[in-house]
DNA sequence: GTCTATAACTGGATAGAC
DNA sequence: GTCTATCCAGTTATAGAC
């Protein structure tokens, strides 16, 4: 709130205007990269977006992979880092079903992290270390969520903490891809909801 | 065998040659797409790898297009068609558990088809109705499979089939994912028998 | 900060010689 | 069948005027 936090301090020179602009370009990168993906998503389509040439969009981003990194660490600012894990008010269950009924609300969101995280695994990509810690994290606040309710005996015998943790997330994401190719057929919320039903035993 | 098929007969004419040629090609291309997408795969850089001019390429197939079309229905050909719904002597567990394993050992075919699912549910894109016709197909293969093991009381109580199904090519499909990024710390085929053994009853 | 101009490539596809 | 030559549209990035 002080001076030294120019850009919350309305117009303020150039620096609100400039983290403005960033903004905006963010934004528009986002839709790029979903709909052509990284490496043919061009910066002169994100400029033409933007309304500024290409050149000027550089003056924000001196590369594309500067830009690319910025789109994917602004998606994981806005939604979480991905991890589901709430308010002990709220079970795991329903915190997950939660997320996965919003995330049919924003189906640009979900192509732009299905279509970079599968370009990632090719060589030489830079969103491919993004994606590595992304998972590693998840994986384990998963797991610790499981571990838990091991713990309390809320998980189902035999069930592996690390293994479930894993399987979840492959399954949130696999759905997420055929959702988009078909959505009246496929029942994310649903698909979660029943995976966690058999593994987490009934209170 | 007689010599209306060419193709089996030796060198006989220019057509053996021929579909000796537009394999090796469809090989080099499938090397290709899987490092660098379809969108970002050259046709010269499949041109270099068979040893040939980018046009002389372009003489088997007419346009870039066809060529990942062919890559696509050479890859379900040889590997199946992703279903994996066997003999009658295996049980489905068994079966996919033998695919999953095998699958560890050609990681590009797996990176082939994760980079290029993703990349498909981009519009325009030339292979999203091949992935379109694929997940259709495979989720019906699997609500069967699960239909009759239901009949047979052999299905967990409260499991739908049509969701198991899309769940277990989910799970299948996200688990390659996060393998390819994390082999050692992914095991595609511990996961995917986790699963089958929650919704399937032991015999 | 924003632009034009341009460097330096690479893309898929066509024409036509051989 | 295979090539060279070519077309033309596209790419990221830089230089430098304003």
């Amino acid at each position: 709130m002080k001076a030294t936090e120019p850009s919350q301090a309305g117009r303020r020179g150039p620096y609100a205007k400039s983290a403005d602009r960033r903004r905006t370009i963010v934004t528009a990168a986002h839709a790029v990269f979903a709909a052509r993906g990284y490496r043919s998503g061009s910066l002169q389509e994100v400029a033409d977006r933007v309304g500024m040439s290409q050149t000027s969009l550089l003056h924000y981003f001196p590369t594309k992979r500067e830009l690319l990194l910025a789109v994917l660490t602004w998606r994981d600012s806005i939604s979480g880092d991905g991890a589901v894990l709430p308010d002990p008010e709220e079970s795991l269950v329903d915190a997950v079903i939660r997320q996965a009924r919003f995330n049919e609300d924003i189906p640009g969101v979900i192509e732009l992290y299905t279509v970079l995280c599968a370009e990632s695994v090719t060589d030489d990509h830079p969103g491919r270390q993004f994606f590595i810690d992304r998972f590693a994290r998840l994986r384990i606040s998963y797991a610790e969520a499981f571990m838990r309710m091991a713990q309390e005996g809320r998980l189902r015998p035999g069930v592996d903490p690390q293994r479930a943790a894993a399987s979840l997330i492959a399954l949130w994401d696999g759905i997420q891809t055929q959702w988009l190719f078909a959505p009246d057929s496929i029942d994310m919320a649903g698909s979660l909801r029943d995976y966690l039903r058999l593994i987490i035993l009934p209170e």
